[in-house]
DNA sequence: GCTTTAAGTCAACTTCTGTTGACTTTCAAG
DNA sequence: CTTGAAAGTCAACAGAAGTTGACTTAAAGC
């Protein structure tokens, strides 16, 4: 008597389906990407996509696991820190195969959704906030969250809303300033009254 | 022979459907907000609701119409500008009366949507960062940019996600830390190379 | 008092969503 | 050849959404 899975699939359809929705995900908001999109990206039935993953809820969190992204924090100093975000941020950027997407964007597209955002906000809180934070010294939560401030807000800018000013930037150029900025941001624990009126 | 306007409703109800729909639009994304809560908030049908702007998109554009921030660049200075932008993101958070938000917070929620997210490009564009690179000189496309990166990247983080690192934090605080974090990103145009490998 | 126009309601339609039960097909093991 | 589980399909449901046509109510204008 075998127990009877409620989630079925475990082949190479499944894992063309998961392929698909990260096209899709990086593409659209959670709301926005339909389980009969991917169905028709992979040539199977709806009720197949659903019954593969248990739910579009899990597919999606599958597809958040597919995204992970490693700061590799614990090899570098604080003073690479700067670089090494912006150089996530940049990363695929560069890449000539240009439908490849920065690992933000899959989070970020889907903050505003009310089922898929407590996802979201679990991530860049454990991913990406946690790590900086653990990196730096004073003020962390602050500067931490300046610096994905910054990030998700450069993301969102380029990716979304794709205003020109942003799009139309050499990305190393972007990069660097990125960087720098960050740095800036990480020097606000080391002065008492930064600038203050 | 009056002309039969398919909007309908000029009165006291419709400002009240407004408000309510501004309440709404500022908690919720444009496709999470339902005409049916704004119909069960001000108690009228949803039929009213809908013909008294004609349509969903409509109303949400006179919600945005509401939203709409003077800056005040013409009077200040390009030293001042930093500030002022800091202050804007947190004018209301000084509030006592908790529930108003930043002028920034419903053009936020609705970034994602497809319907919704060209309005939210345009109203970014023409009343934050033209301005702003009206206001500062040099590779202002990119500064204008990462300053608005940083706005919306907090609001977000503060009232979508509402990360602890961000919502504990003392409000004059970060408004300082945000202000000199734009000052910064100001002086980019002025230097070369800023740090560059 | 009748009439017109606006204010507001009611019920329904259409479209789209994730989900589910029941079915068929495939294919390897015994 | 038979069995049995996995792979995949089909049709339908239930819920919610924006929208629309037809209706009623209410208050002025003449």
């Amino acid at each position: 008597m075998r127990r009877k899975s409620v989630v079925r699939g475990e082949g190479a359809t499944r894992r063309e389906i998961l392929t698909a929705a990260i096209e899709r995900f990086a593409l659209a908001s959670y709301d926005d990407v339909g389980l009969r999109d991917i169905a028709t990206d992979v040539d199977v039935d709806v009720a197949y996509v659903h019954r593969s993953f248990g739910s579009k809820e899990q597919l999606f969190r599958e597809v958040l696991d597919t995204q992970r992204v490693d700061i590799g924090l614990s090899a570098i100093g604080e003073k690479a820190l700067a670089g090494r975000l912006a150089e996530i941020l940049f990363e695929r950027a560069h890449a000539r195969t240009s439908h490849e997407h920065d690992p933000l964007t899959i989070l970020v597209r889907s903050l505003a959704s009310p089922t898929a955002g407590r996802l979201v906000g679990e991530r860049l809180q454990d991913e990406y906030i946690e790590p900086i934070q653990q990196k730096i010294g004073e003020r962390t939560p602050l500067r931490a969250s300046m610096t994905m401030s910054l990030l998700i807000g450069f993301s969102i800018l380029r990716h979304h809303l794709q205003l020109p000013a942003v799009t139309e930037i050499d990305p190393a150029q972007a990069e660097a300033l990125i960087a720098s900025a960050i740095d800036e941001i990480m020097k606000f624990g080391k002065v008492e009254n930064p600038d203050q009126a």
